[in-house]
DNA sequence: TAAATTTGTTAGGTTAGTCTAACTTTAGTA
DNA sequence: TACTAAAGTTAGACTAACCTAACAAATTTA
């Protein structure tokens, strides 16, 4: 059985390798970072979580889970979220309340509880960010989506999910009328600063920068 | 904000307070084995929830949750008691599978988890065992109640909770078609070991053992 | 390629929660 | 009331997860 932490290690793993989709091995750093420990602690981790072979390394080298730590890493990040759709859905929360409270709810232990919550909330395939929800046997369906900030002019695309999923920018959506599902129509890049004119839904015409636009999956 | 531990000890402390009603004080080697911890970590335990003002204690003497103790305490309860309701009338789990999964959910920290749930719950009095759930404002519904083994010959009642809630408890009650609201009429006290004579619902006249009737509450 | 910067590790220390073994106090009983 | 048994405490030790400070390796850049 493992820890609510060495959970959190692994979860945190499988996230940044899935961010680089070619080299899935990450950077002791970047772990700490991203768990908010001090990197003598991952490390420290790392001897832990490669003992009871979750991890492949070496002193210096770069980290990669194996296929056990792969498989509880994806456990914890289908309840996960499991857990944000259920708060969504059914308790009505709000997109960017879920995270902080699924982040808990990740580490109940129960087989029967995620299978039952993933069958009361009818097989969702996405959560409410747009991101696809590990199945029972660890499959995560690949979604084929692309950066809004990739498109071309005159294009029109449908938002799939959000690559920052931070408070402020969830807001600022929520302000834009955007959600999962929202048309959106590039009508100029502006080369100047790189920011988009764009049309969303049915609103005027308006202008987004191009950290937004790097922070919105769409699907043309 | 209380570690997950801090709250089991208060949460034991208020279950086995309530348990004798008059004297709501607690020894420390009660509340070790509760806990399942050995007498000497329930003591360290204790010196630090009195730092904190969480309960009144002196060395060699009864323990007693304070206001605020008692407060958080029953935050827990009313956390455990919401989440068995949620497990047993909505993910289908039964009876005796809900309490291990709520002692995981009862630390889940978010007021407005617990307040959403409650409402899609709508508002519910009892938990699956008939035992009542706190309300938001830390009020305790008292139920009126007794045990089986108080009833007289010819009595009739209704069960309104079990006592005793392991699983092979309440296993057993599922074979005999006991349930919360199953209607009994007790038929005959046998002097000689105490077991009744009971008709239970509609079911054939049958004997039911001491240890069996102080271990279900009803309700005349 | 050598120096500087970044990245990662080691050593030693802290805290929370647990334990065992030995001890002290309180309560029950002869 | 004195003794014994039960209840509770103390001291000292362990583990998991964290830290800081100092060091080592790898990578970048001049």
């Amino acid at each position: 059985m493992l820890s609510y932490t060495e959970e959190n290690y692994l979860k945190a793993l499988l996230m940044l390798g899935l961010q680089n989709e070619d080299k899935p091995e990450v950077g002791t750093n970047d772990m700490a970072a991203y768990l908010g420990v001090k990197p003598a602690t991952a490390t420290d981790m790392l001897k832990k979580l490669k003992e009871k072979d979750l991890v492949t390394y070496q002193k210096y080298g770069k980290i990669l889970l194996t296929a056990i730590g792969r498989k509880k890493g994806i456990a914890v990040l289908r309840k996960h979220r499991l857990w944000e759709t259920f708060l969504y859905e059914k308790l009505d929360f709000s997109w960017d309340e879920v995270h902080e409270v699924a982040e808990q709810l990740e580490h109940i232990q129960s087989e029967k509880l995620v299978n039952k919550l993933e069958e009361f909330l009818d097989f969702p395939e996405f959560d409410p960010h747009g991101d696809p929800i590990p199945k029972a046997n660890g499959e995560i369906p690949i979604v084929h989506r692309i950066l809004l900030s990739e498109m071309k002019e005159n294009e029109t695309c449908r938002v799939v999910a959000v690559k920052d999923t931070s408070a402020l920018f969830l807001q600022y959506l929520e302000r834009l009328n955007v959600t999962i599902g929202t048309k959106i129509t590039v009508l100029e890049v502006v080369d100047f600063d790189g920011s988009l004119n764009v049309q969303i839904g049915n609103a005027p015409v308006r202008s987004v920068s191009v950290k937004f636009a790097e922070s919105l999956f769409v699907k043309k």
